[in-house]
RNA sequence: GCCGGAGUGGCGGAAUUGGCAGACGCGGCGGAUUCAAAAUCCGCUGGUGGCAACACCUUGUGGGUUCGAGUCCCACCUCCGGUACCA
């Protein structure tokens, strides 16, 4: 790229110079630190508004297009509230834990704190190249203990509580105990508690006396056993995907479609592991209802609900043919149950071992062996084409006794529901496919398809459905579900359940670079909680933090922190020996609480001060009932739309629930920005060409070279047609621009426009590097406006606007207002362009003109903004246009004697009128059918009808 | 397959929410500056016809509601994103 072309005038503008200026200024002033309640310099009469953007994770690539983009379009929104006169929060942080620090920290023996603070520091640094208004003095990072002993402090929250089904909340374990000592709770089958003031038929309830038990009749260790089994962070095992030669588990967004690892590629296996869990289901319910209270995008509130996945259906037990065992089902279709003609264990359900007969054997154990080493892509394949084996066992119809035989398949999962399901191939189309393959009877119950052909899955009316006393015939689906269901409740063969897709969190990671637990393990397997004072568990300095990579898939795993110095593994106590947690916490859990320690970043007596989160999280609208209150605007990318968002809700719940924050809801109001994209382009012998020179009409990519390349190159050919790759962003393919290099070529006002000039922020869309010329040249004709470049004097007069001018500046004011408040930055700098554009050809800027359009430019193009608004000299010298006032907008200027309407025949503009702004319909209509075109246009023709909207348009409808 | 989002000039995109479609920018064309180019500045630029004034056409396709539709309703097509045997 070339370099600027020197200045020859004295006083062009110099952005280098000017952007250098202001950003000195800004840090030495610390214009953007906010005061908290009760600190020096704080205003109570100010609202307050809290702009957060994600916080990033500081790579070794340091920023790249997306983080200028995401951070500028929070900046703005922060710049603008604060010149409404607001109390802005706008803070910045990194999420600094994580596998790509540890994984650059093996590859270069260095430790990864010492990386992690690298990549930090350049990352700041381009934040303030870029001129992000951040509240310094409030930046934190995950990795620092004083962070992150806060972390191990709610988990320890979490672990000392559990959710209460009466109250639908968290509360302190220590109730639950009391609870338990004054005997309002049954233990119950399976451990499941019984609240006793509500249990009328309690042995039904509670499997009978035998199995009822008391707090009391249990001993210390199944005590203990008990509360686990409640706690919202508990131990358990559970299927986990393990990657033997990463040697650590994985979460599920890390393992690809093929079951292979996103880094490195290394086979995933699923096997049981005895890991932490938080029992974020316990929420289900809470983190779909309260998805009202919150100004979120619709799409991602239906990620959400889809994600948790809630379906009501019913739970019906089939009883096994000559065993005592019985099968359990989870359908949203019990109105079907007169169709189940066979059923479907998954793989791996407890009880194929149980059911199969000795003749079924081995073909069982083939297929188990075979569908346990499939991979989720042959999987997919197999979705049309389905597999399975029959057990040999029968199970029992509990509506009409009938015997169907009990299969085994891989197109149904552990995971979900029961694991095992009752097949109606007539009302199923996986069902179908199935019987239709094994030559399984399909029987008709619902009447409306035919299902011979197909499976029909719609509404209809209920056929073949009687057996003794027990008749649907004649009902529609609904109806049959809602009578169906009282039956099976009533004989004791099932009940209405609901069921959701979301599982418990996984929360162990045998990684070196993440938060160590608060816990230690007792000789016996206990845990023990450390005490909040014992706090932070600091990650021990080590040479080797490596996870150990194996081959046998089955071999223990071998966290790092298995290898800390004896000092650290080993806590003795009262002469017991206790090792500490090995694991490490997952990335997500430093960022489910960070936006809480910005209120009150530097508070070493609790995470967040009682009067700071008050003041920051609860918004206005709060109080009124109707709204979550949080953060009131949060900004990020879609991809956490069900991860983080979700993680960080449920947490937030925990802490409300137990009286440690305010809102119910972290996030008020979320909006998601566009990815930037970055097309690279291959010619047709492969090699990759200049992206930038490259146009694409209709899908088909080509060559187009301006004249200055076409002078240069004999080699590139105008309209050469080149090949789309979606490649990443880098070097290698020529389509790489970093912001450092944007910023030293035009400077950061520029860049900033651009970002935000680009298109709609919540869109993707191409980096189209051509096309920064555009905001460029505004800047510097927004210059030239103001500044004679040859002596530097101001150009503005004293002189009133014309009319004409006047009505621009303040139909611009209105748009940009309102652009503002639509985060529509694209509309804002466009309003912004056509009102300067007007100012090329007056010799001076009015004075009433300039203190409107440079506050209107301050949250856009901040450096630019605060040198002219110094040059005004209207205000206090040092005084950052930061905290000027946004400027007004006075419709009764605009107001004028009279308007101009259009006049439209048949709808067609045919002509204008200009009349009295107090002019009557009947005057607007005399005067439009006197218009010198519009008569043309009549010529004699009768008028049916005359529209005339006040103000907008006049319409006469001919013929 | 299911769910969600979007289709407007050569391109990115505007359109006060039913009222002059194409703001603003890029690119293109022409001009100024320059020995020449780059950069910069000025003008023109949706399509078709016409010397012109002007006329007609135009918001993925087809229909509908309306005095009037890019905007609302119905059907269809295409692209992008999410998800995937969830019983």
């Amino acid at each position: 790229m070339n370099a600027p072309a020197p200045e020859s005038k004295p006083h062009a503008y110099d952005f280098a110079a000017l952007e250098a200026k202001w950003q000195a200024h800004w840090e030495a002033e610390n214009t953007f630190a906010v005061p908290n309640p009760g600190d020096a310099g704080f205003n109570a009469d100010r609202p307050k508004f809290y702009v957060l953007a994600m916080f990033p994770y500081p790579s070794g690539a340091g920023m790249h297009m997306g983080h200028a983009l995401n951070y500028t379009s929070t900046d703005i929104p922060a710049r603008y509230q604060r010149m409404r006169g607001k109390n802005v929060l706008h803070p910045i942080g990194y999420d600094a834990f994580g596998l790509p620090a540890e994984q650059y920290a093996v590859e270069t023996g260095t430790h990864p704190a010492v990386t992690t603070q690298k990549n930090i520091d350049h990352i700041t640094h381009q934040f303030k190249k870029l001129g992000i208004g951040f509240d310094w003095p409030r930046e934190l990072s995950t990795t620092d203990p004083d962070y992150y002993r806060w972390t191990q402090w709610v988990f320890l929250k979490l672990y000392e509580s559990y959710f209460d089904p009466i109250e639908n909340k968290a509360l302190p374990i220590d109730q639950l105990v009391a609870k338990l000592q004054g005997e309002d709770y049954y233990v119950g089958i399976d451990g499941q508690l019984v609240y006793s003031g509500i249990a009328e038929d309690l042995d039904a309830i509670t499997g009978g006396p035998l199995t009822a038990r008391k707090w009391h009749s249990l001993d210390a260790d199944q005590q203990s056993r008990l509360l686990d089994e409640y706690r919202l962070a508990y131990m358990a095992d559970v299927e986990v995907n393990w990657c033997p030669g990463l040697g650590t588990v994985l979460a599920n967004e890390e393992v690809t479609n093929e079951g292979r690892s996103e880094r490195g590629n290394f086979p995933v296996v699923k096997r049981p592991l005895k890991q932490w869990m938080l029992r974020i289901t316990a929420y289900n319910d809470r983190l779909i209802d309260d998805l009202d209270l919150v100004d979120w995008p619709e799409p991602v509130k239906l990620l959400q609900r889809n994600w948790i996945g809630k379906s009501r259906g019913a739970q019906v037990d089939f009883a096994v043919d000559g065993s005592d065992e019985k099968i359990t089902v989870f359908t949203t279709r019990p109105d079907t149950l007169f169709g189940a003609t066979y059923m479907v264990l998954a793989p791996e359900h407890e009880l194929v071992d149980v059911l199969t007969t000795d003749a079924q054997r081995d073909a069982v154990d083939a297929y188990r062996k075979q569908a346990g080493e499939k991979t989720s892509v042959e999987r997919q394949q197999d979705a049309k084409e389905k597999t399975g084996v029959f057990t040999g066992a029968y199970a029992i119809n509990p509506v009409n006794d009938e015997k169907i035989p009990v299969w085994i398949a891989d197109y149904v999962m552990t995971g979900y529901g029961t694991g095992a399901i009752m097949a109606v191939p007539a009302h199923d189309e996986r069902d179908f496919a199935f019987a239709t393959k094994f030559g399984i009877p399909i029987v008709e119950v619902i009447s409306g398809g035919d299902v011979t052909r197909a499976a029909f899955t719609g509404n209809g009316e209920l056929a073949n459905s009687s057996h003794g006393g027990l008749t649907l015939d004649g009902l529609d689906v609904p109806a049959a579900k809602e009578h169906i269901i009282a039956w099976l409740e009533t004989h004791g063969h099932g009940k209405a359940t609901t069921n959701y897709k979301l599982r418990d969190w996984l929360f162990s990671r045998q990684r070196y670079w993440g938060e160590p637990f608060p816990i230690l393990h007792g000789p016996n397997d206990e845990i023990v909680a450390l005490d909040e004072s014992e706090l932070p568990v600091e990650l021990p300095e080590m040479e080797d933090f490596k996870p150990t990579a194996m081959d046998d898939p089955d071999a223990p795993p071998r966290p790092p922190l298995g290898r800390a110095p004896d000092s650290w593994r080993v806590v003795e106590r009262d002469g017991v020996r206790y090792t500490r947690e090995l694991n490490t916490m997952p990335q997500w859990a430093g960022s489910c609480w960070y936006y809480l320690r910005f209120c009150d970043a530097g508070n070493d007596q609790t995470f967040v001060g009682r009067d700071a989160e008050k003041y920051w999280m609860v918004s206005e609208k709060s109080s009124g009932g109707h709204h979550a209150g949080g953060v009131d605007l949060y900004v990020g990318g879609v991809e956490h739309a069900v991860l983080h968002l979700l993680y960080a809700r449920f947490w937030h719940k925990v802490l409300y629930d137990l009286g440690h924050v305010s809102t119910p809801e972290p996030f008020g109001k979320l909006f998601n920005q566009g990815y930037i994209q970055e097309d690279a382009f291959k010619d047709e012998r492969g090699i990759y060409v200049d992206a930038f020179a490259v146009v694409d009409e209709h899908g088909t990519p080509a060559m187009q070279l301006d004249r200055r390349q076409r002078a240069e190159s004999s080699f590139f050919v105008d309209g050469k047609p080149v090949q789309r790759v979606f490649g990443k962003m880098g070097k290698s393919l020529k389509n790489s621009v970093t912001p450092d290099e944007v910023i030293a070529q035009y400077g950061s006002d520029t860049l900033r426009l651009f970002l935000m000039y680009l298109g709609p922020l919540d869109q993707s869309k191409p980096w189209n590097q051509q096309d920064i010329v555009g905001v460029h040249r505004f800047l510097n004709r927004l210059w030239r406006n103001f500044v004679d470049e040859d002596t530097g004097q101001l150009r503005v007069t004293r002189d009133n606007p014309s009319d004409e001018l006047l009505r621009l500046t303040h139909r611009t004011i209105q748009r940009v207002t309102d652009a503002m408040e639509g985060m529509q930055f694209n509309v804002a700098i466009a309003a912004l362009i056509e009102l300067n554009n007007a100012l090329v050809s007056i010799d001076e800027v009015p004075h009433s003109v300039a203190l409107a359009i440079v506050p209107m430019l301050a949250p856009l193009a901040p450096h630019i903004a605060e040198e002219l608004w110094e040059k005004l000299g209207h205000v206090a010298p040092h005084t950052s246009v930061a905290d000027a006032e946004w400027p007004e907008y006075r419709p009764e200027l605009l107001v004028s004697d009279t308007v101009e309407l259009p006049v439209q025949v048949n709808g067609k503009l045919r002509g204008k009128v200009t009349v009295p702004a107090d002019a009557d319909q009947a005057d607007i209509e005399e005067a439009a059918k006197a218009e010198e075109n519009v008569a043309l246009h009549l010529q004699g023709k009768a008028i049916r009808k005359v529209i005339v909207i006040p103000k907008k348009l006049v319409n006469l409808v001919v013929g």
